[in-house]
DNA sequence: TGTACATCAGTGAACGCGCGTTCACTGATGTAC
DNA sequence: TGTACATCAGTGAACGCGCGTTCACTGATGTAC
């Protein structure tokens, strides 16, 4: 799944995004200290030589994915909830069956990046923390808007920690189990706010 | 707090534990990739050439302190749990609000391995990753002992997910942001599974 | 008890490597006339 | 339309540094007699 290339016009915004598409990928996949710039570079079809052009720091970089992977994902998940709405789902219920979907558990690459890189986020610098943080904040506001009208405030948090948490954990289990988790975490998390 | 010392005799079985528990808590801090050796054996009083005495590998020692970590914040989990339940709560609230406390924002490197490094665990070699996840199951287990008599079996694991993710989350936060998704994580769990 | 020697735990220099960052350069693209 | 030049995006070698790992060595501890 390739990345939303914006408007980009000319041919150093186009490989700037490239750089990006690829950088978002490569934390979900790898962390943040996961992937050198050199490889980054190599994985856009570039010589690292070229990388300060396009970003003044390799920090700068983890900023912007950071925000690129999850403004990408909010995208995705906000299509595939219209398509599982359109068959009849209530909103809530097509956020918890997109988002806590068995592909989900591989392919961390396409997915949530706050579920990807929690629990790396506290290391980080201020800049790339918050970054993180507003992805948690977006995420947080579309479940509440998902909520039954009425919901109780905090019920919208409670849903963001437990898809998270379901979801993390799940990925550190067997496939088998972690397929298991997720169906438990699905009709739970129905059962109890979509009621 | 400095970890358990086991039925240690010999100076470098006592070594060896000293350089564990450095680990132990440096991993939480840091992250598994956040530290270099050197520096774990410098806090441990050591030079780093003396390392390789003690473990076969870096990863080997990655595997034991997540082990160690792990056995660590389970006993000081049970005791304080003990300490509330002394005070007349139940168990499954003196577990929530002993592993959801305001201290554990800060000092992760003192707090449960899984919420400091689940994130990372999927990307580990296959040794750390199951000590990983021994500790997840250990910590589900510890939950499900906990929940009243007849609980749904699921609940034990929608009660970890919870949890993990919210002190995740509220670690992202700004402090007092953090302390309310703590208490607002600590009623929605009492309320929904303690009553 | 005292000396001689073996064992052991820890030291510190060295290795090859990949990292983030810099920079002089190249070759292609675009503009001026 | 064609030539001359300026601009620009990307190249690749080089830098200093910290990493995991190895190893010859040292000095302290323990054992034998």
């Amino acid at each position: 799944m390739m990345g939303v290339m914006s408007g980009a016009t000319t041919r150093k915004q186009q490989t700037h995004d490239r750089i990006l598409d690829v950088a978002s990928r490569v934390i979900r996949r790898a962390g943040y200290n996961g992937v050198g710039l050199a490889n980054i570079m190599k994985e856009a079809g570039l010589t690292h030589g070229g990388f300060y052009a396009h970003f003044p720091s390799r920090n700068a970089l983890l900023v912007e994915a950071t925000q690129r992977a999850g403004r990408d994902t909010g995208a995705v998940l906000l299509e595939r909830m219209g398509q599982a709405q359109a068959k009849g789902m209530s909103p809530f219920s097509a956020l918890v069956t997109t988002y806590l979907a068995d592909d989900q558990l591989d392919n961390a690459e396409c997915g949530c990046v706050v579920v990807a890189l929690a629990s790396e986020v506290p290391r980080q610098t201020d800049d790339v923390a918050s970054a993180a943080r507003a992805r948690v904040m977006a995420l947080v506001a579309l479940v509440r808007r998902s909520l039954p009208a009425g919901a109780e405030p905090g019920h919208a948090q409670m849903a963001v920690a437990t898809m998270v948490g379901a979801l993390q954990l799940a990925r550190t289990l067997p496939a088998k189990d972690g397929k298991a988790w997720l169906a438990n975490a699905r009709a739970s998390l129905i059962q109890q706010y979509d009621a």
